[in-house]
DNA sequence: TAAGGCTGTGCAATCGATTGCGCACATTTG
DNA sequence: CAAATGTGCGCAATCGATTGCACAGCCTTA
């Protein structure tokens, strides 16, 4: 071994420091460190010679060392409800991975905490811990217990979806706006008698949509019938049971306050032998594919959830940076007028 | 003010060090670290009183700090496939959870990071970071490069399903064995012609489960005809073309490799009046809710999804902390018999 | 040509924990 | 009672980066 210590052997198993770097470089660590942060100053060349080596071999600076030195951790968190719902779960989970695209892209990373909405505990740990420089709140309440405790340590987050706090950075599609697009849509291709199938108001999409309804009527001065109304619906049964009682009302049309309750509606309405858009028309403020499912297409409201975590972290970047962005994001939407609704 | 400089000022918003700590009950920050880790030589009533300051103040050591000197960042990564192949995700999605479960109970904290499974270099970043004291891959395939690179790299990883190199960790049902024992349950139930509809072979659950059935028709001394046999199904039209083809051959039974697949052929047969299990009998070698949708029950393979998440970290952690855990666990499974199968 | 400004770099302190070592005191032993 | 052993705790170095400050060398400018 002619060489001298620093030989590389074979493969560089040995991670390299900064101290190690500029040892090789023959500068000291303050100019590699520059030269990796492009602050402070620093000679051009001297700057190329270090990002060149730097790529050559592939050194990273040890996250660690540059938490506790910067107070900043390049991670966020992103708060997921239990999984025993498991059928909203697809929704939380399509956001994650928006999320997580936007953080890569930045060089951050993301990291994953179920909660059962009550326990503080998880959260107290990560902001005691300083794991992470913020976090994204997945789904809240009213008084959500989360939101209040972030707001009072003051560590920068988001939710998704609407927060009863204005003052909140939250990021959002636009729900009443385009439930009420839609129910105006409806009505102006001759549907005078819709009914809406929703439930669990003790959450912002859901009270949501449900006002965008009641809006659409508004902005045609009618009202619908308070019997072509539940948002109390929380099972198959209870599902099945409000269909019958609407088609013993004759109305025109069901609009779903989401997915799982269109899809319900759909297999009860198969049940009864009752054709779409035929024998009733149905539509949905919400789409996945369990509407894939039948042979008719089904009128529904497009959000791109993936999207909506995309934007969660960009505006909690933004925060970060310094940059004031503004408190509420709204999301586009995409209206999906299909055979459903045909009249 | 008649209190020293140290009062808390209504809600304690600063957050403490462990220096903080020390001062405010009269010991050194060693001490308080040691009643911390519970390591190196402490009094036990000074322990307690650290201890309970601790709690009363929710204080919690700067994770930064502990792992550059520990070289431990209680941070584990899961690596997940890009959202583009939605249909399984729930899979991924379910694995993650229990994972997150487990990390949580040891108070590790689980990072996502999506790849497209050819892309290293997210991967490099993280093991150059230093960010993570290990790794689970939730899909690999033959000659994996993220295996062949953290195999390299010396990082502990564990992979989800079975993995190419008998070397690795790796945490998976017992698939082969799974769909040995429902194969041979068919045949003890009467069904003598069953046919096989599966596809992906590049992929280990799928070679297993293949594998248990050839397997299950072996232990009978019995050979199925190569006609009723499918490994390469990937989409709709292959697969109702199949389910033609079967019908004409007159077998017993499909066996399908998965929920989707099962999902299909039950459509399929639906589609053309035959009636299960009177018309055919159907099983899967996975259940999922898709299967729920049907008005008869299919009989399934049940793997608790979590579970594989759960055991991951489990081994993971294991390895960390010394103990040796054995290179392959494999966990139960349960045979879900119903009417789609009654002979 | 001396004074002042600018540039590139290194020194050394700092972030907040962990941990080997040594000291003081208490307890046991011959 | 002196020596040996054990216990509890503090000192100070360490982990690997960042960053304010000082200094050397060069370029302006009067």
């Amino acid at each position: 071994m002619g060489m001298n210590e620093s030989t590389e052997n074979g493969d560089s198993k040995e991670i390299l420091t900064i101290h190690d770097v500029a040892r090789e470089l023959g500068v000291s660590a303050s100019t590699v460190s520059r030269a990796i942060s492009g602050k402070g100053r620093i000679g051009e060349e001297t700057r190329q010679r270090v990002l060149q080596f730097i790529n050559a071999n592939s050194f990273h600076p040890n996250a660690a060392a540059r938490s506790l030195a910067q107070s900043r951790t390049y991670n966020l968190a992103i708060i997921m409800p239990e999984v025993r719902d498991l059928v909203d779960m697809p929704f939380f989970h399509t956001c994650m991975h928006g999320a997580e695209e936007v953080a890569q892209a930045n060089d951050y990373d993301l990291l994953v905490v179920t909660t059962d909405g009550t326990n503080l505990h998880p959260l107290e740990r990560m902001v005691g811990n300083r794991k992470v420089d913020g976090m994204i709140l997945t789904r809240t309440y009213e008084n959500d217990v989360f939101v209040e405790y972030l707001k009072n340590v003051g560590i920068p987050f988001v939710t998704v979806g609407r927060c009863y706090d204005p003052k909140v950075l939250q990021v959002d599609h636009d729900n009443a706006g385009a439930c009420k697009e839609l129910t105006m849509l409806l009505i102006s291709r001759g549907m005078e008698k819709i009914a809406y199938l929703g439930g669990g108001l003790d959450q912002m999409v859901n009270i949501d949509r449900y006002a965008g309804f009641r809006q659409g009527y508004e902005a045609y001065r009618k009202q619908p019938d308070k019997r072509w109304i539940y948002t109390d619906l929380v099972n198959k049964n209870q599902i099945s049971r409000a269909v019958d009682e609407l088609l013993h009302l004759g109305v025109d049309c069901m609009l779903c306050q989401d997915d799982f309750i269109c899809n319900e509606v759909v297999q009860e309405l198969n049940n009864r032998k009752v054709s779409i858009p035929g024998g009733m028309r149905v539509a949905s403020c919400h789409y996945s594919r369990l509407l894939d499912n039948y042979p008719v297409t089904i009128t529904s409201l497009k959000f791109d959830i993936m999207d909506i975590g995309r934007k969660a972290v960009q505006v909690l970047l933004d925060q970060l940076n310094g940059k004031n962005p503004r408190t509420l994001t709204m999301l586009d939407y995409e209206i999906s007028l299909k055979e459903s609704t045909k009249n």
